[in-house]
DNA sequence: TTGAAAGCGCTAACAC
DNA sequence: GTGTTAGCGCTTTCAA
């Protein structure tokens, strides 16, 4: 690659400031103990200069790279049919920002990414990593926690090894679930229908489990497993209809699976939530104000895990346990530790 | 933030091996002229030291980051509404992982964060960017050149100074376009609406051009502004309706608001395509094969022009025109120019 | 073919 | 308070 066009250095700053490298260090990092005099010559010489420092040969001797890696596993191929993680990134984009630092983005398929993403996140490229693998059998997570880069998961990790420590920010899908259940029991639904997401993924089990503790004992012939889309909730909701034509209500694992439904209990001449009552879970806003009727479903914040995702990991780092590939704390000062995020029901019409 | 755990360094290495500093960096970077032997030996040490090049370090003396920074400018509320980007980016992370290059992704909303990036992208912490900016009046794209940073844009720029010489990859959105209207026109119908994208971004006004190309003369009437989702989709569908009562096809900008102009259709009770025969625009697999029915569409290879952009950077970064803010060719050996992707007419069943 | 040595631009002791 | 100085880990002449 090219080379890139030579900038003033801080040689150059403090030439023309007439003042040392060293001060001019100070003050381009905020440090105190520089008389304002001085300082504003500082300032002036770099704005005049347009000054910007190299990161490079700051990293060099602060071994510290304001940079904080986004792993993304494929196949999640939700990555490119839901907005789900196009809203995380925004979240974690959001407060990088705010801390002056920088997201690089890896994206991986398959075995051989694995081995080049452990070996960029143990090259030392980042002070961390913020990992989505929301797989049960996903290998990343124990490769990444070996890399020994601080790091913080979103969603549990299906993946416990129970002698480190996983930090995790996780919506409450099981309360949420549980929630979602209990509002249609409390229409008066006896036969509540779920169509699960995938059991490979911890938020959907979650989810599952929180329907099995309300309905416990629940006819097994309620279940449908599907995978997150549209089209296969369609596909789940004839299933259902066909297994029990008394269903009166379904919970569907997310918003998309829930549309799916909907348009299969119109074609069926159901009405919802007359005859068949429907919640989701996420509340995606184009998905869930958008369908026919409007959707009633669990909201989860998901900027906002991006956000808390990216404060735990942050603060872990400033906390100085970096190395150890702990980090993160749910409140100032205490032990770090995981976040599950509260859900809230949102009611509209379709249950 | 927290300081890295120690590394080995090519000093290390060099010591393990017992040949100089130089040795290994010469092997370390796949230099030849280093007796077979002695690399061997070098290689050895390396692997055993689990060795891994220090990139600050080299960046501070080769003045390369093997990183590209891939902008996305908001409002580009699509990001989140469908899998655009998100196949861009795959298609970019692709590219970039085989050139062992990282992708930082910078994500703006407002004009706060154009200064930023701006100061990023001049700060020289990038090798080149990647830009997304889809809007005519979008100042981040001026900003960017005039950061001096090699650029190249996704989607021809609403922008043109004249002055500077703007590489792009886009699709044959007028092309496509025209070949939609074209097969609409040879089934025999006479009456085509079209419902646009928001005639601020180049792809739509191109679209509607194309459409123009066929329809001289239209009755203006079967025009209608919208803005690529499925809820503006219906909205701009029914407007159709009541202006145009006779309309017996459509020619809807994107795939997301074909579908929402189906359900319009249908809930008027017309058929598709026997009354109005509808053609979308994308090919958006998820969407366009799940209507109902299964829509005929224009394809564009998104994930390829990601790659694509990726290529024409890197090729012009290795042809050394970096610091001009001028980069990419679209034949080796060529001047660098952009490059419009031809598209495909997918027939399905709505057309 | 290999090694020695000079920096890249910056921060952080330490000295003044 | 401010300046001097010693590296951070690497690539790259230049000599040998």
């Amino acid at each position: 690659m090219s080379e890139a066009v030579s900038r003033p250095t801080l040689e150059a700053v403090a030439a023309r400031a007439g003042v040392s490298r060293a001060t001019v260090s100070r003050v381009v990092n905020g440090a105190d103990g520089v008389r304002e005099a001085l300082a504003e010559r500082v300032r002036r010489a770099v704005e005049e200069l347009g000054y910007v420092p190299n990161q490079a040969a700051r990293s060099l001797v602060t071994k510290r790279h304001d940079a904080v890696a986004v792993v993304i596993a494929e196949p999640e191929t939700r990555v490119f049919a839901d907005p789900f993680f196009a809203l995380q990134l925004r979240g974690i984009s959001k407060e990088l920002t705010a801390h002056d630092a920088q997201l690089v983005l890896l994206l991986t398929e398959g075995r051989d990414d694995h081995a080049r993403v452990g070996r960029y996140l143990a090259g030392g490229h980042v002070d961390g990593a913020l990992v989505f693998s929301l797989h049960l059998d996903d290998p990343l997570p124990g490769l990444i926690q070996r890399a020994g880069v601080p790091t913080v998961f979103g969603g549990r990790p299906g993946w416990s090894d129970g002698s480190r420590r996983v930090v995790y920010v996780d919506s409450d899908n099981r309360g949420g679930a549980r929630e979602a259940v209990r509002h249609l029991a409390g229409l008066g639904r006896r036969r509540i229908g779920h169509i699960t997401g995938p059991l490979d993924q911890t938020s959907a089990v979650d989810r599952l489990d929180g329907y099995r503790d309300v309905m416990v004992d629940a006819d097994p012939r309620l279940l449908v497993e599907s995978d997150f889309t549209p089209a296969d909730g369609e596909r789940a909701m004839r299933e259902l209809l066909d297994r029990c034509p008394d269903l009166d209500a379904v919970f569907a694992a997310n918003d998309l699976t829930a549309s799916g439904a909907l348009r299969v209990l119109r074609e069926r001449g159901l009405r919802v939530p007359e005859d068949v009552a429907v919640v989701g879970f996420d509340d995606m806003l184009p998905v869930a104000e958008q369908t026919d009727p409007p959707l009633t479903t669990v909201r989860q914040d998901i900027e906002e895990m991006g956000r808390l995702m990216t404060r735990l990991l942050l603060r872990g780092l400033d906390r100085g346990d970096g190395g150890t590939g702990q980090s993160g704390e749910a409140a100032v000062g205490g032990a770090p530790r995981s976040v599950v995020l509260p859900t809230t029901l949102i009611r509209r019409a379709s249950a």
